[in-house]
DNA sequence: ATGGCGGTGGGGCACCGA
């Protein structure tokens, strides 16, 4: 099985990439962010005509998240019941049944803007409230994955060297990044041996894919049940090199199951 | 230091992302 995340940014833009890069791939789960469309824009036919099922919560201009998957998709969760959010930035689902069951959160978390903003306070409390949703559904599903674009680069060695920012690196957002892992969930990229300065976003300016001026900020977490079944976890870099792509580049797990 | 680039809405250019 197969689970993956992409920052689309853009769905409307992105969509033939995305469907191209479900036929070469093979993904049977595929968690979107970023769609930037309104719910009912989302192309569920397009989807539908490749063999996919799709859950989205979508709003204009910004934000929107989407669970794509080749099996039915049950128990739809939009939003962290936890936190009153205007902004469609997490979905959950149920993905397979008895044996294979496995929930799916699909997250786009807050940029923060820069620390001293209000737009950190809400990334901070937007973090508190997710840790305390995991925690209630690892309660709930022993197989559980939490992946999309966390907005938080977990180590100096996820980060180029030139890179000037404070946010995103910040022992604040690194703190929620443990946070996550210390409720038992495991960062399925650090489980294997990985080529140095790997990244999943490269800024548009200054060639930044090209000079490989890039963060790892997308990233697939597994509770300990799937961790236990993880045989790869990797970055696409292919559709970067695409006319027109998405700043942020698919991540991957294979399980055994 | 600032802005670089790209997407959106709307029909300029400001806002946002990371």
């Amino acid at each position: 099985m197969k689970i993956a995340s992409w920052n689309v940014n853009s769905l409307s833009v992105r969509l033939e990439q995305v469907i191209d890069w479900l036929n070469q791939s093979q993904v049977d789960v595929l968690c979107l962010q970023e769609l930037k469309m309104e719910t009912h824009k989302f192309p569920e036919e397009a989807f539908k005509a490749i063999g996919y099922h799709a859950v989205w919560s979508g709003q204009k201009t910004y934000n929107g998240v989407a669970i794509l998957s080749r099996t039915p998709l049950a128990n739809v969760q939009i939003n962290n019941p936890l936190y009153d959010d205007e902004q469609q930035r997490l979905i959950a689902a149920d993905v397979g049944t008895g044996e294979q069951l496995v929930r799916v959160i699909g997250v786009y978390c807050p940029n923060g803007s820069s620390l001293d903003s209000d737009k950190f306070i809400y990334k901070m409390a937007w973090f508190d409230a997710l840790n305390q949703y995991v925690r209630e559904q690892l309660q709930q599903y022993p197989a559980l994955v939490l992946t999309g674009d966390f907005n938080i680069a977990p180590e100096d060695r996820d980060v180029h060297a030139k890179y000037s920012g404070d946010v995103l690196i910040s022992p604040a957002e690194r703190k929620q990044f443990q946070g996550l892992l210390a409720l038992g969930m495991k960062d399925s990229f650090r489980l294997f041996e990985q080529a140095e300065k790997s990244f999943s976003w490269w800024d548009y300016r200054q060639f930044g894919f090209k000079r490989n001026a890039g963060l790892r900020i997308d990233h697939l977490l597994l509770s300990d049940a799937l961790a236990n079944k993880c045989t790869a976890s990797v970055i696409d870099k292919a559709p970067r090199a695409n006319e027109r792509p998405s700043d942020h580049t698919p991540v991957i797990v294979e399980l055994a199951m």
